[in-house]
RNA sequence: GGUCAUAUAGCUCAGAGGUAGAGCACUACGUUGACAUCGUAGGGGUCACAGGUUCGAUCCCUGUUGUGACCACCA
C-alpha cells in the first residue's frame, strides 16, 4: 500500500544506492556498439553545489538517462578541476587564518598543503551531484592534476613546443600586482570608475612645450615617444623633433603613427610601450625600447627618479601630479568616467606590464576550430552562440600560458646557466637533451633549473574530453567513447573552455572533441538578478532538494530549460514542481486501488502482438477492445513519439511539458475519470500498462519516484531497474474508429462544460443527442461521457426537444435540458461571442484569394460559419427570461 | 562603437503564416471511488512601435524604442 505522500527523504538514498552498479555496468557493457558520452564540466575543487551546477547537471543527466534507456553504452565522465589561481587563493587564505605566511613556508610545503586540502574537501561536490540523481560512476572520477592528466599535459606541452607553437617572449601582459602573476585577458573585467584626465606639458626646446592628456601620469617615466597622426596639420611640423619627459632629463622623439586620433585628447598621446597595450604595438612598429618602470608588486622601480621609487602606483600618481603642478607643467585636470581593468578574483587593479611569459600561437589552431563549426562537425544549441564563438576565434590573440603561481602544472622547461632551454616531459629527458647540446656525458651536464611558472588552468581543461579517456595513450575507451557526443555548459566559458577544447581536440586527436555544444541558460533569482554570495540571493539546491524532493527540483529545472533565455528561479516554482510529483504519486495510488500491477498488464511494447501485427498495418484494436482503452493507448504512442523528438532536439523544456500534459490532462483528467465507470479486467490492465510506459518516459526527468513506483507496482519483480527500461519503439498505428469517437465525445464533454459555465448551472444536466450513425457507440459509452460532462442522462432522439440549449459538435446536434434559467448577462455574452465569430468568418470567406490559395481551409471555414449561425439562431430562439 | 539575444495575461514564460496558450497569482464554487501539495469553472492580452512582404502578420523582412549580455575602445 502506497503512503499518502511520496517520502523523498527516505526513498532517494535507497535508489541512489541501487542505481550504482547498473550505471557503472552500462559504461563497461560491450553489448551494443552505439555509445553516448558526455564529459561533465569538472567543477573546481573549491566548489560546492550551486544552482548553476544543478541545472547543467540535470540537463546532462536527462540526456544520459534517455540514451541509457535506449540501449546506448552511456558514459557520463565525472571529474574535478584543480582551478589554479582560485584554489591557491583559498588555501593561502586558510593558512593566513592559521597565522601562516604561505610564501614563507616554501613552494613544496605549500603544494603539500593544497593537496591535503584537496583530499579533504575535493569531491564533496561530486557526492552532491549524485544526490541530485546524476547517473555517474564515481569510480571513474578524474582530477585535472592526477598522474595521468599531468603526463598528458606534459605531453601536450612538449608536442606544441616541438611544433613551434609554444614560445617564450617578452611581451605585454595583464599583471596582477596582488597575486604577482600574469592573468589572461579573459580573466580581466573592466569596471567603470570615476577618474581624472590630466593634461601635462612636455617641455620642448627652450620655452616651448607640448600638451598631452593622460589618465596615467605616473607612467610617464616609461615614455619612449609622443605620437601624432601623420596628417594632423597642427603637429605635422613637429614630427622628428624631440621633447623632454617632465621631471626627468630624458629626451624622446615625436613620431607619426596612424593610430593616433586627432579628435581625442590633445591629439597627441604618450607612448609607454612597456605599460600599455596599444603603446606596446606602437612601440613595436617604431622599434622603441621597452622600459619597465614597475616591479612585480606594482611599485615604481629604480628606473624612475629617486623620489618616486618603491611607491605603489596610486601614491606615485599623486606625487607625480603634485610635482608637475609645482613646476607648472600641469595644464589642467578633468573629471572623467572611465573603465579600469580589474581581476575579479583578487580585486586587484591590473597593470599592463612587459614580462617574460610563455605563449601559444593560436592562429592556426583557431582556423581549424572555426572550420569545424562552419562545416557542421560541431553544432551549437541554440545556434546563435556560434557567433560568439566565431567572433572570439577570428580575433584571437596568442594565449599567455604561464602563471607565476605555485599550484598547477609546472612548465616542463629546464634552463642551463647560459639561458639555453630544454623542453622535455621529464628532468632526465631534459638532461639528455642538455648532454647532447653541450656534447658531454649525462653525468657531466651543468646544473639545469626548471622554469618555476605553472600553466594556466585552462590548458589542462582544454585536454579534458580525451585525457579522461586515457589520451595520449590509444586506449579502448578512447576509441570507443571519443569523440564525445554533447558538451553542456554555460555561455560564459565559450572562450575559456569550449573553443580551447575544440582547438586542442582537433590538434591532438584530429577529431572534434564533441558533436554538440548545448549552451544552457544562466540561472538567476526571482527578480532576474545574477545569484551571488555577496548579494545574498543564492538559493541552495540542497535546501530545495531536502524540502521538496530531488524529483521536484529536477522537473522544475527541466521545464525552465528554454533555449536562449536566462531563467528566473524562485522557490514557488519548485513548489509547483513538487505538486506535479504528488500528482504522479496519486495516479499511482489510484492504479493500486484498482488492483493494477505492471506484472499483469497489457503488453504494448514493441515485441507484443501489436508490434508483430504492426508490420501488416496493426491497430490498437488488436490488443484492446474497449474504445477508451484504444484511445488512451493511441494517446500514449503519440506522447512517446513527441517526447522522443523533443529530446532529440534538446528541447528539455517541451519534454517536461509533454510529460506534464499527458499525465495530468490526458491520463488523470480524462482517462482515470472515465475508467472509474469501468470495472473490467482489460481497463485495469490497460491502465497499468499505460502508467508503466509513462514511468519509463518520465524517468529521465524524475528518476526517484519513477524508479520507486516501478518497483512498488510490480515492474521490478520481473525485470531489472527502470533506468534500463527502453521506451524506444513506438508503433506507427492508425487511429481506430473507436478511439476517434472517444476523442470526439471527449470534445463534446468539453463543449458541455463550457456551456455549463455560460448558463451558470451546476446541477447534472440531461443530454439529448440527435440520432446519427454513432448511436450505438454513444449508448455503449454514455457511462463515461456522463461522468466527464456531469450528465444525469444521455438520450438519443430523432427530434430534439424544443426547449433547452442547442449546440453542435462536428455536425451533430445536441440539446441540453436544465431546470434553471440563463441570466440575461451571460446570454448576451454568448450571443456577442457568436456574432463576433460569424463576422470574422464572413470577412474571411469573402476573400476570393484566400479561397484559391487554401481551398481546404476555406471550406472548413464555410462549414464553421454555418455551425455558428445555426447555434446563434437556436440560442436566439430560446426566450431569455 | 560592434555583436548577440529579447519584448505575448498582474507575474514567469510557451507558441504557430489562418479563432492567442500554460503555470503561478486572483475570483467563485466544491471533499462525487487517487489527489486540498486537490478538483471544476471564471475574469484578464491592440502579442513594444512603425513600415514592408502576403489574399491574410502577433509569427517572416526592415527600421525605431526598451531591456539584458558579450566584445572592443577609453590620449
Amino acid at each position: 500500500m502506497l503512503d499518502k505522500l511520496f517520502d523523498h527523504a527516505q526513498i532517494e538514498p535507497r535508489i541512489v544506492e541501487k542505481s550504482k552498479s547498473p550505471v557503472a555496468q552500462t559504461v563497461k557493457s560491450n553489448v551494443k556498439s552505439d555509445t553516448f558520452t558526455i564529459t561533465l564540466p569538472p567543477p573546481n575543487i573549491t566548489g560546492s553545489l550551486h544552482l548553476g551546477h544543478a541545472f547543467t547537471s540535470v540537463i546532462q543527466d536527462i540526456l544520459l538517462r534517455f540514451k541509457r534507456q535506449h540501449g546506448y553504452a552511456t558514459l557520463g565522465q565525472p571529474g574535478i578541476d584543480h582551478a589554479g589561481i582560485a584554489t591557491q587563493i583559498i588555501v593561502a587564505n586558510q593558512l593566513r587564518d592559521r597565522g601562516i605566511n604561505w610564501q614563507r613556508i616554501g613552494r613544496s610545503n605549500f603544494i603539500e598543503q593544497v593537496w591535503a586540502w584537496k583530499e579533504q574537501s575535493g569531491g564533496t561536490i561530486l557526492y552532491q551531484l549524485v544526490r541530485l540523481g546524476m547517473s555517474i560512476d564515481l569510480d571513474r572520477v578524474r582530477f585535472t592534476m592526477d598522474d595521468e592528466a599531468s603526463d598528458a599535459v606534459l605531453y601536450a606541452f612538449t608536442q606544441l613546443y616541438k611544433d613551434g607553437l609554444i614560445y617564450r617572449a617578452k611581451r605585454i601582459v595583464n599583471w596582477d600586482p596582488i597575486l604577482k602573476t600574469a592573468v589572461s585577458d579573459l580573466e580581466v573585467s573592466n569596471k567603470t570608475e570615476n577618474g581624472k584626465m590630466w593634461y601635462i606639458r612636455y617641455p620642448m626646446g627652450q620655452n616651448d612645450f607640448i600638451t598631452i592628456a593622460t589618465t596615467r601620469p605616473e607612467t610617464l617615466f616609461g615614455d619612449q615617444a609622443l605620437a601624432v597622426h601623420p596628417d594632423d596639420e597642427r603637429y605635422k611640423h613637429l614630427i622628428g623633433t624631440n621633447v623632454r619627459i617632465p621631471l626627468t632629463d630624458r629626451v624622446i622623439p615625436i613620431i607619426a603613427d596612424e593610430c593616433s586620433d586627432p579628435q581625442k585628447g590633445s591629439g597627441i598621446f604618450k607612448v609607454t610601450p612597456a605599460h600599455d597595450f596599444t603603446d606596446f604595438d606602437v612601440g613595436t612598429r617604431h622599434n622603441l625600447p621597452l622600459m619597465v618602470i614597475m616591479d612585480e608588486c606594482g611599485c615604481l622601480n629604480d628606473e624612475v627618479p629617486a623620489e618616486f621609487r618603491h611607491l605603489p602606483v596610486s601614491v606615485a600618481r599623486d606625487r607625480v601630479v603634485n610635482a608637475l603642478n609645482e613646476k607648472g607643467l600641469l595644464e589642467k585636470t578633468e573629471d572623467i568616467v572611465h573603465s579600469v581593468p580589474h581581476n575579479d578574483r583578487s580585486g586587484a587593479v591590473i597593470e599592463p606590464m612587459v614580462t617574460n611569459q610563455w605563449f601559444l600561437e593560436t592562429k592556426k589552431l583557431a582556423d581549424m576550430a572555426i572550420k569545424a563549426v562552419e562545416d557542421g562537425h560541431i553544432k551549437f544549441v541554440p545556434e546563435h552562440w556560434m557567433n560568439t564563438y566565431f567572433e572570439w576565434l577570428r580575433n584571437i590573440q596568442p594565449w599567455c600560458l604561464s602563471r607565476q603561481i605555485w599550484w598547477g602544472h609546472q612548465i616542463p622547461v629546464w634552463y642551463a646557466d647560459n639561458g639555453k632551454m630544454f623542453c622535455a616531459r621529464t628532468e632526465e629527458e631534459a638532461i639528455r637533451q642538455a648532454a647532447k647540446y653541450f656534447d658531454v656525458d649525462v653525468t657531466q651536464v651543468p646544473k639545469l633549473t626548471r622554469d618555476p611558472d605553472v600553466l594556466d588552468t585552462w590548458f589542462s581543461s582544454a585536454l579534458w574530453p580525451f585525457v579522461t579517456l586515457g589520451w595520449p595513450n590509444s586506449t579502448d575507451e578512447l576509441n570507443k567513447y571519443y569523440p564525445t557526443d554533447v558538451l553542456v555548459t554555460g555561455f560564459d566559458i565559450i572562450f575559456f573552455w569550449v573553443s580551447r577544447m575544440i582547438m586542442f581536440g582537433l590538434y591532438f586527436t584530429k577529431k572534434v572533441p564533441f558533436k554538440v555544444v548545448y549552451i544552457n541558460p544562466l540561472v538567476r533569482d526571482e527578480k532576474g538578478q545574477k545569484m551571488s554570495k555577496s548579494k545574498g540571493n543564492v538559493i541552495d539546491p540542497l535546501h530545495l532538494m531536502n524540502k521538496y524532493g530531488t524529483d521536484a527540483l529536477r522537473f522544475t529545472l527541466a521545464t525552465l530549460a528554454i533555449p536562449g533565455r536566462d531563467i528566473r528561479l524562485g522557490e514557488s516554482l519548485v513548489e509547483s514542481g513538487r505538486n506535479f510529483i504528488t500528482k504522479v504519486w496519486n495516479a499511482a495510488k489510484f492504479l493500486e486501488l484498482k488492483g493494477g500491477t505492471f506484472g499483469e498488464c497489457i503488453d504494448i511494447s514493441a515485441s507484443s502482438a501489436l508490434g508483430a501485427s504492426n508490420e501488416q498495418g496493426g491497430k490498437v484494436s488488436d490488443i484492446v477492445t474497449l474504445p477508451l482503452n484504444q484511445w488512451i493507448i493511441q494517446k500514449l504512442f503519440d506522447f512517446k513519439k513527441q517526447s522522443k523528438s523533443y529530446l532529440d532536439e534538446y528541447r528539455i523544456d517541451l519534454f517536461a511539458q509533454s510529460i506534464y500534459k499527458f499525465l495530468k490532462d490526458t491520463f488523470c483528467d480524462v482517462y482515470i475519470e472515465s475508467v472509474k465507470t469501468c470495472d473490467d479486467e482489460e481497463s485495469k490492465k490497460t491502465m497499468a500498462a499505460v502508467f508503466a510506459e509513462f514511468l519509463k518516459v518520465a524517468h529521465p526527468i524524475m528518476p526517484f519516484i519513477t524508479e520507486f513506483l516501478w518497483n512498488e507496482l510490480g515492474g521490478g519483480a520481473s525485470s531489472s531497474m527502470l533506468l534500463l527500461q527502453s521506451w524506444a519503439d513506438v508503433p506507427d498505428v492508425e487511429a481506430t474508429q473507436e478511439s476517434t469517437l472517444v476523442e470526439y465525445y471527449v470534445s463534446v464533454a468539453e463543449e458541455i462544460r463550457s456551456i455549463r459555465g455560460i448558463i451558470g448551472v451546476k446541477d447534472k444536466l440531461a443530454l439529448f443527442a440527435k440520432s446519427n450513425a454513432n448511436d450505438e457507440f454513444l449508448l455503449n459509452n454514455a457511462h463515461w461521457l456522463k461522468v466527464l460532462a456531469r450528465l444525469s442522462s444521455v438520450e438519443i432522439m430523432h427530434n430534439l426537444p424544443a426547449e433547452g440549449i442547442r449546440f453542435v459538435v462536428q455536425g451533430q446536434e445536441f440539446c441540453l435540458k436544465y431546470g434553471d434559467t440563463i441570466s440575461a448577462e451571460v446570454f448576451e455574452k454568448k450571443v456577442q461571442a457568436l456574432q463576433g465569430d460569424i463576422q470574422r468568418l464572413t470577412l474571411k470567406i469573402g476573400n476570393e484569394q484566400y479561397k484559391q490559395a487554401k481551398p481546404e481551409n476555406w471550406d472548413a471555414d464555410v462549414e464553421l460559419k454555418k455551425q455558428k449561425e445555426w447555434e446563434l439562431a437556436k440560442l436566439q430562439a430560446y426566450t431569455c427570461p
